[in-house]
DNA sequence: AGTGCGATTGACT
DNA sequence: GTCAATCGCACTA
């Protein structure tokens, strides 16, 4: 909770990062995403991410580069923000070579600190449900299109930091709320955690 | 210029 | 379990 704590949880290094969609995903379970805000920082533990790959129907490079999806066409690690539903924004990491149309979206965190920061920008939440959605992290992480192409490999306003841990077991299941590609088992997350979102029949191995 | 529709959420029966 | 809110974008004309 003190300034520079954060330093416990340095950038990830670009070279660091597998280059595979898939991978990426699964390497970025049990890593942190820490965002700074004027009042301090926000930290929280990545519990669950969809894949959203090279050709994949279900996602937002499918049709080609726009305005609107360039991020997803930058080389791994950096976010592509969106706005969904016209109500929540959607936080994804860049995953392949520059110019390849490839991400991963993150869809749940473990609170780690700056809890008291997260309540006060989703009004009235409880701890589970403050980070446990794509959405409501976002909104948590007072993340929005303005961080849209940021690296997220150095420090910043947001990034994903180094956590030596262990992070435990991955499980793995069909993505939630698409249609397209629906039956493809993308989607992976900490068996067992319980800041995890989706319905519990997803979440068992 | 008009239309249809989501990688969701929160409120409610 | 159901359902409305809300809006930027892709697509059609």
């Amino acid at each position: 909770m003190t300034p520079g704590h954060q330093d416990a949880h340095p950038p990830l290094g670009r070279a660091e990062l597998p280059i595979d969609t898939v991978s990426l995903a699964r390497y970025l379970i049990g890593k942190i995403l820490v965002r700074e805000l004027p009042e301090g920082f926000v930290r929280g533990r990545i519990v669950e991410i969809e894949a959203y790959v090279i050709g994949d129907a279900a996602g937002h490079a499918y049709r080609g580069m726009t305005r609107h999806n360039r991020s997803l066409f930058l080389e791994r690690g950096y976010a592509y923000v969106y706005l969904a539903y016209g109500i929540s924004y959607m936080l994804n990491v860049s995953s392949e070579t520059a110019g390849i149309g490839a991400g991963v979206l993150i869809r749940a965190l473990e609170p780690l600190e700056g809890v008291p920061i997260m309540k006060l920008n989703r009004a009235s939440a409880r701890l589970r449900d403050l980070a446990r959605g794509p959405g409501r992290l976002t909104a948590a992480l007072r993340v929005d299109r303005r961080l849209d192409g940021l690296d997220l490999c150095r420090e910043g306003p947001l990034w994903l930091g180094r956590d030596d841990d262990e992070p435990g077991e991955i499980g793995q299941s069909k993505r939630i709320g698409i249609v397209r590609g629906a039956d493809r088992l993308l989607r992976f997350y900490l068996l067992g955690n319980a800041f995890v979102s989706g319905p519990r029949s997803l979440n068992v191995r």
